[in-house]
DNA sequence: AATGAATGAGTATTCATTCAT
DNA sequence: AATGAATGAATACTCATTCAT
């Protein structure tokens, strides 16, 4: 643990509760009707991310976040509920993409498929990886945000298990793999080594693990090319 | 001097300034020098872990653990630094063993050492699933627990390309993997299914995983089993 | 993210290692920016010195600060790091002039140089008795404000050690003191008679006092008059 | 001020009274019927002594004590009802004598016996100078201490005042000096030198300030020796 | 007598959030 | 809309003193 204890400032909570933590609900604040709200709210977006990003979220403070996007300490409020407000934000505007397969058409090679979906991953990893990070921890304590990201993987999990099916009744892979975990365990072999490279920040070639990655995979559920 | 003694609230001190990162340095406490005290000093350790698995480390308040442990408030404080310091003996004690390989000897063959790797990964990770979400948790904020956990990771992953090659030198596995990376990947596919399943709370038959896990593993790395 | 944001308590966060021993560091407080922010400043030094002048620097707590002033209890850390700065400001603020020689011309007969700065200096201290008894306590366990306070007493010193050599060179008073034990006797002579009546609480009549310091001290350097 | 704030640890107080701290009165406690008893307590006084002149009352923390005589944390309340109170039998076994004229007969020439009263006086005051360092601290927040602090001094200047009534009626010296000031004047003044020179760590040469002060003080009161 | 474990009062400090201009 | 001042809940930690062996 190393340092000297000091109290982390901020986060949510709710006492003695261990329930879910969900939905705001409640008004939202400063939608923009100005131009110049609207700028000042994206400012203040920036900003938190960028905190978000450097310190964490449990370590960022509200004020941080104003300096940052200099602004007025109280002014943050005319903008959002709170600190985890902006925080929701950030994420729904980030998250989606990592199950994108980009650059392989529907109906090209499966490999190929493949190749271009962990590509795709790691490199939208990487490029998110700052915030990433950051869901990480919050996510550790906030049963909403657990649970979009329990959402997320399982939402990449399960297309993966849609294709795997259907390659199954293709003939093209083994038979005996499980859809679901095979999906799953596939699914966060991926993750997990980008979590490594870019969160960890443990050192990968990235073509390299691309190819590897595509290897390993092919070879587990035993696909073989339906190239000629 | 006065009638009652009553404590001088504040001045001045200087702040142990305690650098090292891990050793809490000052003085040491709760020696257990009686059984009395050691059986505290180990009340404690099971309240602060069944107190941490129950509300996270962040929510966990020093108040809390005394409670659970039944002693008062400052007596804490003699056998413990701080709540950090309860936390890393905790991890300390519970850490180590996701690595061993039981109940497959060291001549077994491939596929069975695998399988039983496997098993016992998914066993240790869900008999510690508690304390583990904790670590995760800490892991996200403090860098020392984080440096242990990736620590971890690396071991077991270094024990697996180690394998890896051995495999490849005599043929038994593709050549044309990277031992290093396939072994993250691997290592982490495995990880990546127990947090899965004994973190993030999702459903799956624990037989049927290792069966699973096992295979795409064996496929993955075109493991030929040595059986005749 | 969860009904009513509430802070997390706690967890671990590097204190911002501090070690210079003046300045407070950190982040500045109590900008002053609106004149509302600056008279509550002021409200919180006027509060806090009332406060250390009725029960000491050591009893002070800084919730009295708060209450004497009115103002609320977090407001204190808006405007100052730490009861020490405070105290250090006020301090600051008020230290500074025992040393004057008022009333009495450069030019001027020494005996009533001698008798005004005797004056002088009975005068400031029983203005500032109160802060200049917290001072005292202060100094005793804390080094910097020991050092400012011996400092004081220093200078104070050098001025008069400076003077007697004049008048040695000038024939004025006996040629067989050292200067600068003597200029340390005498002005310790005086401070000494101050403490004890604005301090310790003892009983003299001032103006007899002055007359008789004066008198003391001019037969001790043997000091003739250049009065006519 | 400096170092970050931490709280002291102990001393006496009595909440928003500022009224008098006095007698302890109540029970005393370990006599030392036994030999190895009074050996323990004459232990325990000896190290009181120690880390008080060491780190002041105020950061003096019992344990400390405990630790230095070698003997059990709770021991030290079989001897002593509190730290003050071993704080006082320190002070009351060693204050006494500053006072003491020594090495000048009753008829002795009386520059000669002022002589040999600031020689001892700053003597006894540099044996003494650890433990009355901390009597200074203590009497900063305790009316006792300061109590016989004040007497102290008091009784020396009563001495002094004496004498110089004295002589005065013996034509010796100045018939214009108040006795009373000049007797706390004078002995203010060799207070202050003693001050300066072992408890604010100022140099000054022993036999030379004892000389100085000496003329200094026969200068003021315009004594004339009475050897023929 | 000695030991050392247990107790609990006492307080500084942070920072999200609200509110008066 | 913006500003920045004010609020106050929340909690770790120390150490004198007591108590059970």
């Amino acid at each position: 643990m190393a340092e000297r204890a000091a109290r982390i400032p901020n986060a949510t909570r709710k006492r003695q509760t261990n329930g879910a933590d969900l939905a705001p609900a409640g008004k939202r604040r400063g939608t923009g009707r100005t131009a110049r709200g609207r700028q000042t709210r994206q400012d203040l977006l920036d900003a938190a991310q960028a905190v978000f990003e450097r310190v964490g979220f449990l370590h960022a403070r509200v004020a941080d976040i104003c300096a940052e996007a200099g602004i007025s300490h109280g002014s943050f409020y005319t903008y959002f509920v709170s600190k985890e407000e902006v925080f929701n934000e950030i994420v729904d505007s980030v998250e989606f993409d990592l199950l994108k397969v980009e650059g392989a058409p529907e109906g090209a090679d499966p490999v190929e498929r493949i190749r271009a979906a962990n590509r795709h991953y790691l490199e939208a990893y990487r490029e998110h990886a700052g915030i990433l990070r950051v869901i990480q921890q919050v996510s550790t304590f906030d049963n909403d945000v657990r649970q979009t990201r329990v959402q997320r993987q399982t939402e990449f999990a399960h297309a993966i298990e849609h294709r795997t099916r259907d390659y199954q009744e293709r003939g093209l892979i083994h038979a005996d793999l499980d859809p679901r975990i095979a999906a799953n365990a596939l699914g966060g072999m991926v993750a997990s080594l980008a979590d490594q490279m870019f969160i960890q920040g443990q050192e990968f070639d990235f073509d390299e693990t691309v190819e590897q990655l595509t290897m390993l995979w092919v070879n587990a559920v035993g696909l073989r090319s339906t190239a000629p």
